[in-house]
DNA sequence: CTGTTAGCGCTTTCAC
DNA sequence: GTGAAAGCGCTAACAG
């Protein structure tokens, strides 16, 4: 291999074919007009020598850039992955890349990708909800870079933001329990740093407490948690308490558990025990019975995040807040 | 918001404390000897103005950059969340951070990322398995920063690479199933542009056929299938072949939407029919019976992989080739 | 349509 | 321990 060659430049191409770099940097950067012949023998002189162009310096020079900057608490957990592939594949389109930072939950974590990614000229920024360090905040807001924050749009955003009412989510479940029949209430969640979880379970609450009936809450994790959480929760929630009728679960992983626990119990589902998610994902409605969650439209939030990025870069002005609907899935399970 | 302000310098810093910029520059870069009580005053300096320092002018300087590039077919399906997640992890705790580009399983995208990348002078490149367009291959191999190929060991990197013997994989799958008694195999997968999934399926079919044993692999998908794909599969592989007495599935979604099926219609698991997966994923040990799969490591793989590009980045010498091993996990469906 | 000049914001190198 | 000069590789702006 041949690690740690010089670099060709776009002066290296132009002297090949007796022009001048400036001539180069037209054709390859597409501004300004070159004579056809010219450009063809460019491209030519680029492709045999293998010439990539070196955009930082071509960024430094112009102040542009073609990156922007995502920070998600994580890829691999719950709505995150589908929203990160869409904003790939709409930025994609756009010629422009995502810089994917992932936080673990960590607001400091999250400072230091911000701050990272604006010092490499990110030309716009998406970022999850509205809660990061104050520094964080002072840094998306002073950047010249268009920031959309995402998930949520209960709050007040730095600039833009795109994702649905979750409060609304959490409500609109319950009435739809209520509606059902069901009276005595489990939750099965947890909310440390996913503040879309916890404004659901404000929903739920809220409209459970308006209509005078209960909610049982025991448990709340630490960490996102999963199927066999899903599991384990519920069945410590039936030994606990044995006359609930109907469980939310955070997510539709821990609710498939749930379904999954009753399954092997002989518990019928609905009858002895109703079981409902968030979430909408490809596991609830695999099932032997389909579950009842609220589907969110991922990709389509991250295709629009992407989307309010690319129109605002281009002077486009756009709605500073965006609030997606979501779906009331009734499945088989409530 | 004070979007399109100037951006600060760190001229700006120095001159606001009656310094040079290059002092600064120490100061920040943590390169060279600078007095204690000058550094605090600079970092005051730096910390009330809120300057965030411009990379792109300072590795286009130092031709040094903390950006790895990580080219990936998805970070939605199978183990590449995971194998993101690890890369993503051991990156940010050496200060690096990845830039995830997606293909989708589109060879002429990879080539496209990959040449962004470098052309932002990525200190390294991930990318995954062997397979890449010449022009592509040609890039990786001239580029000055080193290169992981992920996945896959069986092949000739262009520099490094790191995975597992997806052909063994396969191979001792079956070698298990036949152990077990079985004799009658279906298999149900996909593999489109997962090369991984091709070798595993070699693995099968060349122990099955050398221990002279029938294996029936009616149906391909062309795209990363799921639990539904998996059901669907099962039932439509029944039909057609009732006799079948072990199906393997390509993932262990699809292994799960087999079991799935396997309980609505009240097949035995094993007797009726007996389910295997690949991955180790969390959804098939969260089943009524546990599935048997292979257990990849999958963070490990990312952190190994990212751990090789920093280490060649600092001049150590690292293995070309890097085996991981898999695990059988013998579960309650075989 | 093409070339020249200047400069993006930083770091390297070499003085002092 | 600190500063001045030069330059990384490209593009903006202007000249011809």
């Amino acid at each position: 291999m041949a690690k740690g060659q010089k670099r060709l430049t776009q002066r290296d191409v132009a002297r090949s074919i007796g022009m001048s770099d400036m001539t180069v940097s037209r054709v390859l950067a597409g501004r300004g007009v070159v004579n056809s012949k010219t450009r063809e023998k460019v491209l030519k002189a680029v492709a045999e020598l293998g010439y990539v162009p070196n955009r930082l310096a071509g960024s430094l020079a112009s102040a542009r850039s073609n990156q922007v900057g995502v920070v998600l608490p994580s890829i691999t957990v719950g709505i995150f992955p589908d929203v990160a592939a869409g904003i790939a594949a709409e930025l994609e389109k756009a010629g422009y890349n995502p810089v994917i930072g992932i936080t673990d939950y960590d607001p400091d974590r999250e400072e230091r990708l911000i701050e990272s990614m604006l010092s490499w000229n990110a030309a716009g920024m998406i970022v999850n909800d509205f809660v990061h360090t104050r520094r964080a905040a002072r840094l998306l807001s002073v950047s010249p870079a268009p920031v959309v924050e995402i998930m949520q749009v209960a709050g007040d955003p730095i600039d833009h933001c795109v994702g649905f009412n979750h409060f609304e989510a959490g409500a609109e479940m319950v009435r739809h329990l209520i509606s059902r029949g069901y009276r005595r209430f489990g939750f099965l969640g947890w909310h440390g740093m996913e503040f879309a979880a916890s404004a659901r379970y404000e929903g739920i609450r809220t409209v459970l407490s308006q209509a005078g009936f209960e909610l049982f809450a025991p448990s709340w994790y630490n960490a996102p948690p999963g199927i066999q959480d899903g599991t384990q929760g519920l069945s410590k929630l039936r030994a606990a308490r044995p006359d609930i009728d109907v469980v939310i679960f955070g997510n539709d992983l821990m609710a498939a558990g749930g379904y999954l626990l009753s399954m092997k119990m002989g518990w019928q589902v609905p009858g002895d025990i109703a079981i409902a998610g968030f979430g909408g994902m490809e596991i609830g409605q695999s099932l032997s019975q389909k579950l009842t969650t609220i589907d969110f439209p991922r990709q389509s939030v991250g295709r629009t995040a992407a989307r309010t990025v690319l129109n605002l870069l281009v002077g486009q002005s756009m709605p500073r807040v965006r609030e997606f609907p979501f779906d009331l899935v009734v499945g088989e399970t409530t």
